[in-house]
DNA sequence: CATATATTTCGATATTTTTAGAAATATAGT
DNA sequence: ACTATATTTCTAAAAATATCGAAATATATG
């Protein structure tokens, strides 16, 4: 993963509700979560929601399948995967892990 | 970790320079680094970059050390790992990693 | 003490982000 | 076509962040 990529993805997890969406995402599995059911998990107003959702998309983290009228979202573990990997890469041979 | 703390950490090493920097200090290791030789290696103002460390810092990613009139710097291993911890606690279930 | 070096703090500006109400769009069912 | 549900887009205002020159602080050395 190049640098500004992993900048890109930290800086979007590193928002509380983003975070807290992400999570509930990766919980959540193959399966992902419908809009609506994040909402209800983290009660904030639609408009705050989808803004965060469009931020987390757009860095490549998660993705959306629209089922009808619901919009089914779910976690890109690869990204995490990368995501973690640069985080250590350097890190490893320090011993630090 | 919480998810206040890991939040706060991701949008810290969520910006491009301070991410450099972090980065810079993991590789150095145990020695760590000047201020200013991460100045030489980043090359931006002292203002900037005193910024950016006060940050990561303030976020308990790194910590300094006065040695002289120098400023030496060095990566907080222990706060990487477990925010790679948190990062993938809900994920290695999953199958992801 | 005077000077040089290392780094931070101050201050000011520009940019970005966050938030959420209201309106718009998309889909489904009647 | 009409209505209900799901979600986004628009818009605007407040808050936070980024940048960096200039001044201040801390330490070392002559």
């Amino acid at each position: 993963m190049k640098h500004e990529e992993a900048a890109k993805k930290l800086a979007e997890l590193g928002h509380s509700t983003r975070l807290a969406i992400y999570r509930l995402l990766v919980k959540a599995g193959g399966a992902g979560m419908a809009v609506s059911e994040i909402q209800q998990a983290l009660e904030i107003p639609n408009s705050t929601l989808s803004h965060h959702i469009g931020r987390l998309v757009n860095a490549g983290l998660m993705d959306q399948q629209r089922e009808g009228r619901v919009l089914r979202c779910s976690a890109i573990y690869p990204a995490l995967t990368e995501l973690v990997g640069f985080l250590t890469e350097e890190c490893c041979s320090q011993g630090c892990l």
